[in-house]
DNA sequence: GCTGAAACTCATACGGC
DNA sequence: GCCGTATGAGTTTCAGC
């Protein structure tokens, strides 16, 4: 897979998309001054290349029972290659760990934890997240609402 | 809009949708074991009642020149309502904003900044997030990779 | 509230420019 | 590489259970 270059009609028709993911190629066409057939064409290219990974709902998660958050800094207690394999692997098998990245810096992962409410996050954090392999250390910290965010650039104008 | 209770045929259908959004009714009706009328009702339920906030393209951030994060916490000066709201209002409009919660505890918020690099992330953390209004003080923190998340739930099973 | 069929909208493929 | 048309797939509505 190569990094194809993107043309505005390509960057206009992916805005549409993130917008709605499920908007008919024709209400597409007409918003970003085009005929139906090439944004069809450019569409599988888009989604070939890679640049579109896949199509969403956006689904409130209250609705789903997981509706309060929590964000946590986890250290492990080596930083080997085979431990943060482990660790991450335990984290991949979590319903309640909606995002995770590997940090520079003082911590090693910032995760966030989405369950009903708090004290179902108790029972996670104590039972599950601190018995994950090479875990040495937690600090959680609770937001109190989100601002922005949910799709990856949806409220960009 | 009320918070209309949901049936093990609503969670599926959910599921599926977080799965592939762009899922034709008659597949998820096939999947979940219904016939297609049903299912393109309890969608439009679902969609109503604001259980599914939207539908959006899963776009790769490196294809749109924001392939690199950084996460930011900011302080600002005071915490009454309307400097909240003007930060706020200040984050809205950058688009290199992707995420933003409102913290409890030292910090005030938390961001995600997406950009093409480091040289952009810190043209706009000098340029424009260190002066939007009420910003007192800011903390970064750069990941080196993202373990899992992208869309709320994708990686659950 | 689900099923199955009919009417309609939308997506895909092809010929022409 | 785009436009316009035709064909087939998918969605929506409605009568019946």
């Amino acid at each position: 897979m190569e990094t194809a270059k993107l043309d505005d009609f390509d960057r206009a028709i992916l805005r549409e998309l993130q917008r709605d993911g499920r908007a008919p190629v024709a209400e597409i066409a007409e918003r970003v001054g085009l005929s139906p057939s090439p944004v069809a064409r450019r569409l599988r290219m888009l989604e070939a290349s890679g640049v579109i990974a896949g199509y969403t709902a956006q689904v409130d998660e209250g609705a789903l029972g997981r509706g309060f958050s929590v964000f946590v800094s986890v250290k492990l207690d080596r930083q080997v290659d085979e431990a943060l394999a482990k660790f991450e692997a335990a984290v991949a098998a979590f319903p309640e760990v909606v995002d995770c990245w590997l940090m520079t810096g003082a911590r090693d992962y910032l995760l966030r934890i989405a369950t009903a409410g708090l004290p179902e996050f108790e029972a996670f954090l104590v039972g599950r997240l601190t018995r994950a392999p090479g875990v040495a250390s937690i600090e959680s910290s609770i937001p109190l609402r989100r601002v922005k965010g949910g799709a990856a650039g949806l409220s960009c104008r």
